[in-house]
DNA sequence: TATATTACCTATAGAATTACTAGGTAAATA
DNA sequence: TATTTACCTAGTAATTCTATAGGTAATATA
């Protein structure tokens, strides 16, 4: 498993925003109803990606969060990466992951390198516009 | 995370095999020490491998694990499958998990698909022998 | 001003998975 | 018979995942 249920809520809220309403601020417990989502689990989502400046929120009523861009321009693997923390197939590769002793000498090491920069540029060449066309 | 220890360590035994002999048995304590894997966990991981028959085992003094085919005839990606038991990148695609019931609207999911296919052609695209050539 | 509605914050907890350990039995060789 | 190896079942510690609980702060409306 490469992205869990965080990077994949996270993905399924922003493509609801692009279909329902770029115009006006949807509450969270909208989403969560319609998605299907637990609505606290969806709170700590949405604090991330607000944070971040991904999506713009307004309190009170009337209030919610709203996409700041257009949908051209997310890539699915800005998302992902900012709610996975990183897509890193093994942990040899893994940013936080101490540098593996055998690294210099290691024959497996290149192919998972080959293989994270496949992963990101398959995910920094989708954006939230193509998810919606029809494949 | 889609390779865990159990796959990797896997990778690099049969590495290990073809390195060291491939013309004689290799005792578990042997590469255990040789490869820093405890001992133990290999013990389970030896087993998976043996009982799928990827490599061959003889009890006793002068024994241990061999392989039984040529290193260009193993994929990465037999060897991934067998020890990690799948490598769908999503629960969405895994093979254990209730049929989402979004999957016949869902926007994602056509990626996660696409994804899977990539990372199966990349792994099951590289042999044993493919990892000991310089990159 | 009061109330409802929304986002925002910290902490905790249950479930699942990962990574490994313990303690044996069975087979082969010397 | 002793040693060396593989093979087997079970348990466990650590980590990560997936939430849940219980509040506070900001905004809009009556």
């Amino acid at each position: 498993m490469i992205v869990s249920t965080k990077g994949r809520y996270a993905l399924r809220v922003m493509v609801y925003f692009v279909l329902n309403g770029a115009d006006h601020y949807i509450p969270l417990k909208e989403i969560a109803e319609a998605e299907g989502i637990s609505q606290k689990y969806l709170e700590s989502i949405m604090s991330t990606l607000s944070k971040a400046g991904f999506v713009d929120a307004v309190h009170g009523k009337g209030g919610g969060y709203r996409l700041n861009r257009s949908p051209e321009e997310y890539t699915v693997g800005s998302i992902l990466k900012l709610t996975e923390g990183d897509l890193h197939t093994v942990s040899c590769t893994s940013q936080g992951a101490a540098a593996c002793s055998r690294s210099t000498c290691c024959h497996t090491l290149p192919m998972w390198e080959k293989l994270d920069n496949m992963v990101d540029e398959f995910f920094e060449g989708i954006t939230l516009a193509d998810l919606l066309k029809d494949q």
